[in-house]
This record gives C-alpha cells, structure tokens and sequence, in this order.
DNA sequence: GTGTAAGCGAGACGGTACGTCGTGTCTTGGA
DNA sequence: TCCAAGACACGACGTACCGTCTCGCTTACAC
C-alpha cells in the first residue's frame, strides 16, 4: 500500500483528508446525511472541491471513511478464553454496542437511509460495520455451543439475525434502546 | 370529523390524487425513490406541479400514502378461531409479508431511507406499516401462550422484536428473504 | 346604457367594483403596477378572482379604469373666454398637471410601463389620459394665435409635442418637474 | 483599477455573454421584452442558467447591456468642426438618430418599461443612452450660440429637453417618428 | 538547478430539480 | 345570474447541488 506512491509530482497533503473526514462526520452526525452538501464540506474543511474528488468518489464513500475509522476504533472483541459464562458475554457486548447507538444513533440512521439507495454504499457498509459485528456473535454463540452453555441444535444463523435484528428494528423505527435490553436479549438466548 | 367536507369552493380532483398516487408508486417501484423527481411524477400524471403540492407537502408523503393504499389492501390477520397450531399460523402469516417483501423490498427500502432523515415520516410509517404487523404478531403470540402452545414465561415483548427484527435486518442489509426463513423462525419461537 | 341591464338572474353588486378599484389604484401607488398581482388585488377588495374578471378582461384594464376615474376629476379647461394672456393660461394649466405628476408620478410610470409591452393598454392610456391633455394645449395656442398673442406660422403641433415632450421627457427619466418649469415652457413658447 | 481581474479561479467563458446577449437582443427585438423567458434566453445561447445569473442579476441588465453594445456603437457625434449651418448638422443627427428609432422602437419600450419599476435600470438606461445623447444636441446648441446661429438668450436646457421630448413623447406613445420631423424640429430650433 | 508532473485553491460551467408564484379558467354550493 | 372559495393547467421564476472543467500557483522528485 505504501509501494504505490507514485513519487512523481507533489504529494497529497495528507491533511486534507484528515480535515475532510473529520468535517463530513462531524456535520453528518449533526444534520443527517442527506442535509450536508459536498460544497458545505468542502468549505468547512478550507479545501477545494476537486481535492474532495481526487480521494473520493462519492459523498459516502467519504463518510463511510470517516465513521469506519471513528465506530472500528471501538470494537471490543470479547474475550473468548475467559472462563465468565458466555451469557454475561454476549450481554456486555451488545450492552457496549448500545452505548454507541445511543451516540451515533442518527448518523447510523443516516447510512441506513443512504444505504437503502445507494447499493454500493449498503455493500460496503454492511461489510465493514455491520458484519463484522454480527461475525462476533456468530462467534460467541458457537463458542458458547461448543462449551455446552447453548444447546447443540440452536439454530445459529437465525439467532444471530434475532439478536441483531431486535435493536436495528428499534433503531430504525426510532425507539429507545436501553441497556436493559442487553440482558433480556443474553437470557432469553441462553434460556 | 371524518365529515370535514369544506363544501365551499372547487372541489379538489379525485382523479388527480389518483393518478398521482399511482404514477408514482410505479416509478418508485421501477427506479427507486430517490431516482424519481417531483416532475417526472406530475408530467406523467398530467397533472400541473401545484396540484400535487396542494395535496402532498413532500414526495415521501405521496408515496406513503400510495404505499399504503396497496399494502393495507394485503395484510391479512390470521385466523385465531381456527384449531391450526400457532405454529403454523405465524409461518402462514410470515410467509404472506415476505411474499410481498419479494416485490416490494426497493419501495420498503425507500421508506426505511425516508424516515431516518424525516421523523414526521418515520411515525407515519412506524403507526401505518410497522406497528400493525408487529400487532398481528403479539396477539398471535399471547393467544399461543393462552392455549399453551408457547412457554407462559417466554417474554412477549421481545419475541415480537426478535421475529420482525430477523426479516427487517436482511431487508435493510439487502439481503434475500426466503420463504423457508418463515418456518425457521416460527420453529424457534414454538422450540 | 343603463337600458342593457338583462334583468335576469342576480344583479352584479356594484360595491364590488368599487372596492376593486380603490384597492387596486392604491396598491399601484403603493407599490407600482408591475409589482401588484391580481390575487393581492381580489384578495383585498374581498371579493373573489372571478368577480374581477366579469369586469375587467385584464389587470391593465382595471387599473386603467380606476386611475382615469380619479384623473380626469381633476383636468380643468383653461377658461378661453377670460382675458388673462394666453401665456398665463398655458403657465396655469401646466402648473396644475405638474402638480398632480407630483404625486401620481410613480403610478404614471407604471403605466408608461405597462403600455410598452401592451399596445391595448397603450391606445387606451393614450386616447382616455394623454390626448385629451394635449388637445387642450393644442386648443390653447390656436386660440393664442387667432388673438395675435402667437406667431402665426408656428407649428402648432409640433410645439405641442415640444411642450408635453418636456416633462414626460423629464417623467420617465425619474427627473423632478418643478413649477417653475411650467414658467419657463409658457415664456419659451410665446417668446 | 480596469486591472481588476482576479485571475483566481475558472476564468468566465466570454463566448457565454457573447451568445448571451446576442440571443436575448434578438429576442427581444423579435418578440418584446416582456414576451421573452430566461428560459428562452439560454436555452437559446446553450448555456446554463446559473451562468445567467454569474454575469447579471436581471433580465434587464442582460438586454440593456446587450443593447448598449450595439447603439453605441452607432452614436455618430456631428462634426462641430464643419463648416456646414448648425442647423443642418442638427436635422442630419436627429435623422440618424431616427433611423435607429424605427427599428429599435419596441425595444426601446421595453426599456422605457424597465425603467419605471426599476430605478436602478433607470439610472443606467439614462446614463448610458438618453444622456450622451442629449449632451450632443447640447453642445450643438451651444455652439451655434458661439457662432451666432442661435438666439444668445435661447434657454438652452428647455430647448434640449424639448427636441429629445418631442421625438420621446411620439415614441412612448406609439406614434411614428418620421424623418420629416428631423426638419421640423430643426427649423423651429434655428428660426 | 532546472524541468516536469502532480496537487491544490478558486471558482466557472452544463445540467437537473427544486418549491413558489401568478395567470386566466373552471367547478362547486349557496344567494 | 352572480358570487365566494378555491382547485386547476401552465409556465416562469431564482436557488441549490452535482460532478467536471480550467486557470495560476505550489510543491517535490529526477535529471
């Protein structure tokens, strides 16, 4: 990746990117998606619009960058060699996603809306945030399955997409999602 | 208040929301909702531009609105008199909304998409679509734990998220939803 | 005239025209012609679109009529029986109609206007408001001339034009027509 | 100070407000001022319509820059120098002036128009067309006073308010202006 | 140290759509 | 037959954004 500079000609400067990035997001997360405009970001960021379209295609793919880079710094992989019972597991873990919806719930909302019309940018968000995500239950479960905390014939993928599914549905109809839910979702799957 | 006739002036053209509603509707269907303009409606309706902002403030609300006039038109409650097994009922009553999932997945898609960024939208499609679904779904549930078909401890609330949550977060991923997904689910709900 | 009433059906109301009139004049020197809409007008006489185009087949026609009620109340014949020169009569009549330009400049410039583009409005405004006036100046100076106070080999009709010329010439460049020009035209003329 | 240009940024494409002002001139010239859209304009110059409005704020601005490109480039200032009678030189200007009168007469009006709704269109459409014009006839005069071809007590404003009044007064009435008056005008200014 | 190629700001450009306004006509029910 | 109310088709308006383009200037490496 580093091989690739061409090395001929004057280098991008690389904060402009950064600039871009933090712009977009931040008036993103504070307008919606659709609300901010290219110029907008451009201008706030002092950058020129051409420079915006020598780094991205599009206005999502500048965004998705920017929230990829924020939401992966904050994945936390739960720790599969502990002896804590798999329940109390998957519990903290959808309790420490929740506290990012809480936060990011609009922007998600967004990329939701974004990726519903934009099949490129719902690939690529379903790549990089959203099944990473799911991998990580699908993971926990089957650990869990193997050290018979779960029975052997629980359908996996289905739960996975129950688990999943019950805090999307509450994201994208806009209700609450408590840190509650968290418990009653690890229960009823280990019940 | 359903009798709120104004009676004075010319009356407003049925035939004009009509037209509208179903031009619309198709180009939705055919191209997806943000691919299609204000004009491109009214032109093919052989409407002027007003006459649909007299009745419509945005495209969205338009839109609903057909939606609604064709989906309303299919839901259909099961049957709770009959002796079938709850079981069965949800997988009937499953397999029917994906059958129109199949079709109608895009337009879904658009309306997921207009109500992150318009909240007004997204309580007109929470109380209009969603929730009278996810209504069907809790009674069935209730009425299966009545007759002992299900668990009286399992947590109703929940299931109903988990159930519709499943379908919701293939569809909003892009993902396809097969009718054996039905009977997967009413499977695990009944396990 | 009044012989053509059909007597048939509701008789028109005639207050409604009289209320189109006054509003519409007054929103004119408000606000010039150009610059009112028929919907202000209707809307503030209180009386519906259709009433007004009973009436008058355009806006022009309208305003026309209600600005020619209130000028031509005010035009007053030279008295061509007193002794008083005929330099003194033309000095007196012209300082009377500076007097009203004053005042109706603004709405006189509307019409100017409106008779640019609309060579209807333009013959009407001509024969009903501007010829009249110059008949009573040509008038005069035959008169001065049968007395001997005129050479007779002027060209009456150009110096007609000359006089009128002046201050619609200063009119419609948004100059000031002060009285003392009303001297210096009248003492020109019978140098 | 003419230095201005900033030469930062896409420079204006000056073939745009060639084609432009072309296009509308020839509209206007054809159809009326009013008669013509800026839809019409720069559909008709192939450029789009922001472009319009980067180079002028109105229509108005457009036609009469347009326009001034074209009559000012037909001012032809008699030559003082001559030893032709003053009063020749004034019929052979009026004349010249005349000619332009006829074909320019509508759009003239329309600018005549312009100029009563709006007061800066005024202030330009003086300064930059009737003013020069005036100041020719008044150094004429002037300088058949200085020669002894004119009376020295003539009121040499009211004299050039009533030559350009005269031809003025015809044109925003409507009437012709024939070449004949260039003779008329010009006897009784020198008898 | 100079040539050359890319980066960059500024901002013009052709397009496309927007939501609003004004026109003159039409359509009701009631006077 | 008139009227108030207001819907309607039409057409123009000025604005906003898009993604591309064209300048003059600024790097930075390669010769």
């Amino acid at each position: 990746m580093s091989q690739e500079k061409s090395s001929v000609g004057r280098p991008k400067n690389e904060a402009a990117s950064t600039a871009l990035k933090e712009v977009a997001l931040n008036l993103v997360m504070q307008k919606g998606y659709d609300a901010v405009s290219i110029t907008e970001i451009v201008n706030g960021a002092g950058v020129s619009r051409q420079t915006l379209y020598n780094r991205w295609a599009t206005k999502a793919e500048l965004v998705l960058d920017a929230f990829f880079e924020l939401a992966n710094r904050r994945v936390e992989m739960p720790d599969l060699k502990s002896q804590t019972s798999r329940q109390t597991l998957l519990s903290d873990f959808l309790k420490q996603i929740f506290l990012h919806l809480e936060k990011d719930g609009d922007s998600l909302g967004s990329f939701v809306s974004a990726a519903q019309s934009d099949h490129d940018f719902r690939e690529k968000f379903y790549t990089r945030f959203v099944a990473p995500r799911a991998d990580i239950v699908r993971k926990l479960l089957k650990d869990a399955q193997s050290r018979g905390e779960l029975a052997p014939d629980k359908n996996i993928e289905l739960w996975t997409a129950f688990i999943h599914g019950a805090f999307w549905y509450r994201l994208i109809n806009g209700q609450p999602i408590p840190q509650d839910l968290a418990n009653e979702i690890a229960e009823e799957v280990f019940r």
